[in-house]
DNA sequence: GGCCAGGACACCA
DNA sequence: TGGTGTCATGGC
């Protein structure tokens, strides 16, 4: 049960290949601590206020005063928390001059503690920016995660406990685990959220 | 009107 | 380390 690539392969023919919807790097940043325990529909709206206000110019971002940074996300909830993590990923990448290569050859193994010790970047955050900013391969053991390995026989209590429990192939690529982790919660919203069945075709074909 | 949505954090034992 | 309350808006 811990055949990574064959699941992915199968969920690939299931649904497409799947990937994080935006043109840069700054607005992965912002979409990935928007969409905290949001919908995407209600990130998307604070996203496209955003580009209005800055085209996602990482300077004009970092020029917000607290109020209007508040104001542009407000409607994706907990806005008071997400500003203050905006700008404090802001700010730390600014520190680098946005060159998330030279960020990587840095901290190496280290980045995502160093990623953990940002303001409002947890344990999902910090993987899903080390997958799609920093094109580092990495397990995203979100809640939809969670569900769907208890369906194939995984069960976990949380992030960690679930973290600890899957390791991605040696070979696989920050590309595959980009859209293995869109496929898992494409998956999960059709079938963990909406009125539709779990596909039993798809616990077959895997076991 | 209540519940949930691609979490994180402070506080507590 | 692990469990609980809080943060906030929008859609159904």
């Amino acid at each position: 049960m811990t055949d990574i690539r064959r699941l992915y392969q199968i969920m690939v023919a299931h649904c497409g290949e799947q990937n994080w919807p935006a043109e840069s790097k700054p607005e992965i940043v912002l979409g990935a601590i928007l969409v905290q325990n949001t919908s995407w529909e209600s990130a998307q709206k604070s996203l496209d206020q955003l580009k209005e206000a800055t085209a996602f110019d990482p300077q004009r971002i970092l020029q917000l005063d607290d109020q209007t940074l508040q104001a542009l996300i407000r409607p994706s909830g907990f806005y008071r928390n997400k500003s203050k993590a905006i700008r404090a990923v802001f700010e730390w990448l600014d520190d680098f001059n946005f060159d998330y290569a030279a960020i990587w050859q840095h901290f190496g193994k280290n980045l995502r503690r160093e990623l953990l010790k940002l303001r409002g970047v947890g344990n999902e955050t910090a993987d899903v920016l080390l997958i799609y900013v920093f094109d580092v391969p990495a397990f995203v053991a979100d809640n939809y995660a969670q569900k769907l390995f208890a369906h194939l026989g995984v069960s976990s209590k949380n992030y960690q406990d679930l973290a600890r429990q899957i390791t991605l192939p040696v070979d696989f690529t920050f590309h595959e685990a980009q859209v293995f982790h869109g496929l898992i919660d494409e998956f999960g919203k059709k079938y963990f959220r909406g009125q539709d069945t779990f596909d039993e075709s798809f616990l077959a074909a895997f076991n």
